[in-house]
RNA sequence: GCCGAUUUAGCUCAGCUGGUAGAGCAAUUCACUUGUAAUGAAUAGGUCGGGGGUUCAAAUCCUCUAAUCGGCUCCA
């Protein structure tokens, strides 16, 4: 392979943004840059993609009844999404790759050609796939590549010969719903990589073991930080001591930091009358993904949000515009029926807690408050060293209140973002029912996005529930609500930080800040004295006193990821010392009590949000 | 909800084509009293996710159901 690299084997041209295999470059005369066989974003396109079309030659030799639908190149890899009547499980991949390598071997040309559309309709008049492909196009030439006795349809590129395609790997089976849309069929889809060399393709499968051990149900499961428990029900998440400790120091960090910020704390029911969420809007958009409840032939709602206890917060006094702006927030506890299919360990559950909040605000207000909204997220994000990606999401097919609102709305939002010079995605159509909304996404370990914070203008509520204030000419005005999130929830939150530190969670946040480990039993009385002097501290601590060897504890103690182990002997409990053994770098350090406890409250000293 | 797979001791996993279960770690007890990543021995622990069926006989075959995993769809 590394021969190839030398030469140089020019396998496609550049012209402007548009890749052409050399085939369709020969064809249209085109010229432009060389793409050379190499690893580069628009090689691994054109090798993707041939490698797709070498796995659909394969699957077609091996399961001949199998129509092929459509065959992209994704973010790492490649799929195929395609029918068969036979059933097709991870185990069959091995024998589709060796197919394929066989195919390799045969070293077939891969040829061009281009017909009418017409024609390309009657020649697959038989597959009722290459039909719903062939609606999707649009132009009236079709492009066909084949390589021995396989074609498909395709606008490539691809490389000029199989034997090309060495490097790749079948990662899993999957079902795909055909064109995405969940009311049609279920189609078989396969998922695969490829690289231009074989290196590479080994890194990169190595690097997905790793990033599978860093996920969060993993070492959720071996930090006992939570759990999930089938006799209490898919989807509620049951925090053990160590996964609470971790959640608890959290929530009271934010507390603090929404205190500062001028937040006040409030609290509202978990269940609330039907009829409060028919006026919200919820009942009609949302009823079907709600939990309810009847008490004395009174339907009741489990809320699936906070909105509306704020809402009522608001409505107890009179509101003049020298209150506003008013920033009520809670840790709030709710449900949603979310599909079976979609539970995902802490990040997609069906009872969490959002660190809610709203901002009741005059329309001049909004900008401004977005501006601090999204200092805030950046403050925390950077704490724990996230990084993130925002994203407008627009008015959705299913919304409430006036076109007029929601362009007024959605173009706040845009100028607080511009306004801080910060930069984002357009989701059109990805809005909530009463609002457009500014998300913040964060990446797992296996690089999927997910959605933490959220910042949503609403016009609709306020209106919905008559909400109002005396402005400054002594007559009555609607405020506007601003509904905020910044981690989202603490369920998934937690569970990205699993995974973003790999479980070695930073001091001032780790469940157990602390080990200390007492050489022998004589020892143990200073190790208690020590672990009674951090309780005060609000350290948490542990004093590891079971019967193993010292080698052993420490071995636990590390695996366990606490920031900070201490071994006390004679030496240290004569001289009120401690030697500290540092996670990462297996050292020791020799301190003395108050020179350790100096460094541990610097530590919690680092952290403000 | 859909497609595919999985479910055996607290955890991680063995258990071939049917003959009622094993290992390592963890736990408990005892001995050892340890100076920086696993001391040794003994003991205990499972109606094989749950229901129904086939069979002389089911962890193993069939069926329904639940949960989990990989995707799809969805996520106010």
């Amino acid at each position: 392979m590394e021969r190839f690299l030398v030469e140089k084997i020019v396998i496609g041209i550049k012209s402007g943004d548009e890749i052409f295999d050399t085939q369709s470059a020969a064809v249209q005369d085109i010229s432009g840059d060389e793409i050379y066989y190499d690893n580069s974003e628009d090689a691994l396109e054109i090798i993707r993609h041939s490698t797709a079309h070498l796995m659909a030659q394969a699957i077609k030799m091996l399961y001949p009844d199998a129509k092929f639908f459509v065959g992209p190149v994704i973010e790492d890899g490649f799929y195929y999404d395609f029918r068969t009547q036979e059933k097709i499980s991870d185990t069959d991949l091995k024998a589709i790759e060796k197919q394929m390598k066989a195919l390799i071997k045969k070293k077939f040309p891969i040829e061009q050609y281009s017909i009418s559309k017409a024609d390309v309709l009657e020649k697959f008049a038989d597959d009722d796939l290459k039909q719903e492909v062939l609606k999707r196009i649009e132009d009236e030439n079709i492009t066909i590549y084949k390589q021995g006795e396989f074609e498909d349809l395709c606008r490539g590129p691809h490389v000029p010969n199989t034997r090309y395609l060495h490097n790749f790997k079948l990662i899993r089976v999957a079902g795909a719903y055909l064109g995405g849309d969940e009311n049609r069929e279920m189609l078989t889809r396969v998922y695969g990589t490829a690289f231009a060399d074989k290196e590479t393709l080994k890194e990169h499968l190595a690097m997905i073991e790793e990033a599978k051990k860093r996920d969060h149900r993993k070492l959720g499961n071996e930090l006992k930080l939570f759990t999930f428990d089938d006799e209490i029900g898919a989807g509620l998440p049951v925090w053990l001591p160590n996964g609470a400790r971790l959640r608890s120091k959290l929530e009271s960090l934010l507390f603090t930091a929404h205190r500062k910020r001028g937040y006040q704390p409030v609290r509202a029911p978990e269940i609330l009358k039907s009829e409060a969420w028919k006026v919200s809007g919820h009942y009609q958009n949302y009823g079907e993904n709600m939990y309810f409840t009847t008490i004395d032939d009174v339907e009741y709602g489990i809320k699936p949000m906070n909105c509306l206890g704020h809402i009522k917060v608001y409505q107890n006094e009179l509101r003049s515009y020298r209150d506003l702006p008013i920033k009520y927030f809670e840790y709030g506890v709710v449900h949603r029926h979310e599909k079976s299919g979609v539970m995902h360990g802490l990040f997609r559950v069906r009872e969490f807690t959002q660190d809610d909040a709203h901002i009741f605000c005059t329309p001049e207000q909004i900008k401004e408050n977005v501006i601090e909204v999204l200092g805030f997220v950046d403050d925390i994000m950077k704490s724990f060293g996230f990084e993130y990606n925002l994203e407008i999401s627009t008015k959705p097919e299913k919304a409430i209140g006036d076109d007029k609102v929601w362009e007024i709305a959605t173009q706040g939002l845009k100028d607080a973002l511009d306004g801080s010079g910060i930069a984002y995605g357009i989701d059109e159509g990805g809005g909530a029912f009463y609002g457009p909304k500014i998300d913040i996404k964060i990446t797992d370990a296996l690089k999927r996005k997910w959605q933490c914070g959220t910042i949503q203008v609403d016009f609709n509520l306020p209106e919905r529930f008559g909400l109002e204030y005396t402005d400054e000419n002594n007559e009555k005005s609607q405020p506007v609500m601003i509904h905020r999130a910044i981690l989202g929830s603490f369920e998934r939150f937690i569970g990205i930080l699993i995974e973003h530190v790999g479980g070695e969670f930073p001091f001032f946040i780790a469940p157990t800040q602390v080990i200390i480990v007492p050489i022998a039993d004589a020892h143990l009385g200073y190790a208690k004295e020590l672990a009674n002097e951090m309780m005060e501290m609000e350290i948490d601590c542990e004093v590891s006193s079971k019967n193993e060897s010292l080698n052993k504890r420490i071995r636990v103690a590390e695996k366990q990821r606490v920031p900070m182990i201490l071994v006390v002997g004679d030496e240290e409990m004569n001289n009120k010392t401690v030697a500290l053994r540092d996670r990462r770098e297996r050292k020791q350090y020799n301190l003395t009590k108050a020179e350790f406890y100096n460094i541990i409250k610097e530590k919690m000293d680092e952290v403000h949000f």
